[in-house]
DNA sequence: TTGAAAGCGATACCAG
DNA sequence: CTGGTATCGCTTTCAA
């Protein structure tokens, strides 16, 4: 930057204001020194700005397991819509497995402005330290932890939305497969699903689960498919649609028709399932809203403003697709 | 830092030693500005270091859609491996439209210390920026361009083993689906295929394709289930797992026995496309070798040295799956 | 083995 | 409107 000051004839700190656009330089000045910065290839070292600016431009990232296409498609989301608010995004994790310190130290040593974490699972050494340290920290897809804002489909509606679905075109015998049991996202999904079968005096629904993976799903749509007929459940939600993905393949591998026989349903709308040969019937996380409220959230703290943590649920879409049996009102059109 | 040298009692460059292990600082008073750091819960600031030692310790990453799972495996790579080493990713780019200026520049103004480039497509200016600043660049999955160095899997072989096994179980007509015609990848897979097909003197294989998605895959399918029996290939490569998987929901849902009537496999090897109910025969790409070769190629580039353009090919595993009639003697194991 | 001081590349304040 | 100067947090000579 010196040398561009003293090619072009003025201090560094015009320079500097000409390349922000100050509104105080002359506009003949200012073209001048972006034409000769232009010319030259010259950069501005953000590093060196942040130094002094205090804010990095840097949003860290922890991702989940991204063989849920789930995580794939929030992180395309977090990419383009941080790019456009001239964020980066500093992507420290990636995976299944719990996030390490020299990972999670990351996030200070770059003095990210803010983090997102999308894992529902193993977050909290990230959160920790976001917490202890004043970053502003917004979690997707998960409830609040101990420090946090949080933005997430209303998993518990929309659980008991297609239950409600599924009673109403007639099924009588639900059963549900849940992911991990630690995970606030499962557990609302099965809990609004299981209280509206209840609620509508059915039978207590069958119970599988443990991870949330299509393998898991495979397995318990197998067992599933083992039963006798009789005590065979007629409907099964998945609480993801890997899930979901994952018990179709086992009962139709067994010879079962869905939806003919059973009717199958999941939860997130990721594009994988919803194509053939699943077509899945799902309910869509809102991923765009989702993000752009994230984002949000994060840019109100991120100017050292403190304000409360903060809650953001929204409503998931329906998506009719033809793997379950649903009521003729929402079919017929 | 300042503030922790004085409560040391120490000077501000002691404690800069003390921090990094510098070997000529006494180990007493290194541990007690260790602990003390450690209990005033001090983290150095990368961005300031990085402004003098000229390394940010950032490589940047552009990926491709992620739509394709293969992308989001390469990324889950990219972060473990690249923490293993040390560095954090600058996630600039994912998705399938062009990258951006803006998004480009910072790879500059972050002063990335390599970058990786792993989309097959639409390349170019983050590959040309990079050559423009000396900036190392490795380009995965995909031919390197004008400038840069490239890791990425033998595609010619993966396609031409995958004939020679079809042609050698007896299949005779044979059609391949392709991706994008620009993108090498697909290209090469193709050629492969094409070349061992000509070389057995079968005729000339059906060609489909024009964009790499499930989507293209399908409609490649439903063409190819409606051609009548005798003009109707016997077998199918889709250049990609994501095209492979498309063909065979088409095809299954046409009513033709996949491997029973028409054999198809895939090249990449992705979870998904391994599991039911594809259980595809595929390539598997070597994932982690890659990701380590292309690591390796930044890692020599990166302190300055000057190294000429390197270009890496590894062989592909095959992957014996239930998606294709192959000779008896890979079947009967 | 440690300390003092000079930058690294930019911004911001205070003058002019 | 523009120029000097201190400063951000850290590393790195050069001395001691």
């Amino acid at each position: 930057m010196a040398s561009l000051a003293r090619a072009a004839g003025v201090a560094a700190s015009t320079v500097s204001r000409a390349l922000r656009n100050d509104p105080r330089i002359s506009p003949d000045v200012r073209d001048r020194i972006v034409a000769l910065a232009q010319e030259v290839g010259y950069t501005p070292n953000i590093l060196a700005r942040s130094l002094v600016g205090g804010s990095s431009g840097l949003i860290g990232l922890v991702l989940g397991p991204v063989d849920n296409p789930f995580y794939a498609e929030l992180m395309q989301r977090a990419v383009t819509q941080a790019a456009a608010r001239g964020w980066r995004l500093l992507l420290v994790h990636a995976g299944p497995g719990p996030i390490e310190q020299a990972t999670a130290d990351a996030l200070l040593q770059y003095r990210v402005d803010g983090c997102l974490i999308t894992s529902a699972e193993l977050s909290s050494r990230a959160a920790r330290i976001c917490r202890d340290n004043q970053v502003p920290l917004v979690m997707v897809n998960r409830v609040a932890w101990e420090h946090g804002s949080a933005v997430s489909c209303d998993n518990d509606a929309a659980g008991a939305l297609l239950a409600d679905l599924l009673i109403e075109a007639g099924h009588r015998r639900l059963a549900v497969v849940s992911g991990n049991p630690t995970t606030s996202t499962s557990i609302e999904r099965a809990d609004g699903f299981i209280r509206r079968v209840r609620a509508a005096g059915l039978p207590e629904p069958l119970r599988f689960g443990g991870v949330n993976s299509h393998a898991k799903g495979f397995e318990a749509g197998q067992v599933i498919a083992a039963l006798p007929a009789p005590d065979r459940p007629d409907a099964v939600l998945g609480v993801s649609d890997l899930i979901a993905m994952g018990i179709m393949d086992a009962l139709r591998e067994a010879g079962i028709a869905v939806p003919g026989e059973i009717s199958v349903v999941g939860i997130d709308g990721v594009a994988a399932a919803r194509r053939p040969p699943y077509r899945m019937t799902t309910v869509a996380q809102p991923l765009e809203d989702m993000m752009e409220r994230a984002l949000d959230l994060l840019n109100a703290r991120m100017n050292g403003v403190h304000r409360a943590d903060e809650v953001v649920t929204l409503r998931g879409d329906l998506v009719i697709g033809q793997s379950a049996r649903l009521p003729a009102r929402l079919t017929a059109g």
